[in-house]
DNA sequence: CTGCCTGCAAAGGCTTTGCATAGGT
DNA sequence: ACCTATGCAAAGCCTTTGCAGGCAG
């Protein structure tokens, strides 16, 4: 939209670059999936997904969606996270760490990047750690605006 | 099971205490499942409910389970959350605030005190915070050994 | 041309809802 | 006695699977 056009570009060369590479045919449909979540701000339910694909492409099944949103996520360009109202997708930040805020009204999310894990210290050191999860939930400034004036 | 016994009727009473408050009646069932997740160290899917639930009273249905799981839920005497193999519950807990640790095997839960947003700062101040969320996944002692017993 | 991808249809899980009966208050 | 909670059955999502035809490589 605005000046980050070229890294939706890029978003979209490497989303699909990473299928070609694992022997993945490059449809269109694809194609548009990519530049879905390259251009999305949050995260899209798979409704969201449908909905959206469906004014480029009418015919559209939802089983198709399905089956390329889970592929996307086995192969880690995708992450799924369920908020409270169901299972959504994102495309992954493959950036340095950072972790996100996420908008109650939008889903709309924001990277900041202090990660509580560099301050972490007195864990029960035989607890194996893996990874963790850190989010913050509210509202951003847009719908925050909206919701004080409705009030 | 060991000197927590007490806590765990204390807990017990908690719920119950609750539903009556609310006008709900306290069948068995409902004390049942209030002890269940007071001795439970983990979550605990719809599915170990039942099984859980089924030993007792045999002929417990699904969709009791729930029912009372969810309104539990919005009463605010359970909690839920989606793990990666779907939705789980475990009782709320009412004390302190803090976060826990979850194993990835056995899905039990230790708490630890440390809170990132004490330590926060400079997060764009437009952002309305509602609420955090901080989990670290990895594996608990006993299976932390068990991985590197049969590795 | 070959084999994956798609759309269609149907099945599968999980969860919810409607109704008569059992049971708490 | 009243009215909620339960069990049964069925329906409602959401998601996955099987199959024949279409399209990328």
């Amino acid at each position: 939209m605005e000046n980050h056009e070229h890294s939706v570009q890029e978003a979209v060369q490497e989303m699909v670059q990473t299928m070609a590479s694992k022997g993945w045919r490059i449809t269109d449909q694809r194609r548009s999936l990519a530049a879905l979540f390259a251009e999305a701000p949050g995260y899209l339910s798979p409704k969201d997904v449908y909905e959206s694909m469906r004014q480029k492409y009418p015919g559209v099944s939802f089983d198709t969606v399905y089956r390329n949103l889970r592929l996307l996520s086995e192969m880690g360009v995708l992450e799924q996270f369920y908020l409270n109202d169901g299972l959504k997708f994102r495309a992954r930040c493959h950036s340095h760490h950072h972790h996100h805020m996420i908008c109650l009204q939008c889903e709309k999310t924001m990277p900041f990047e202090f990660c509580p894990m560099k301050q972490l210290s007195h864990l029960p050191d035989d607890f194996q750690i893996v990874n963790h999860r850190f989010e913050i939930f509210g509202y951003c400034p847009e719908c925050a605006g909206e919701r004080a004036a409705t009030t």
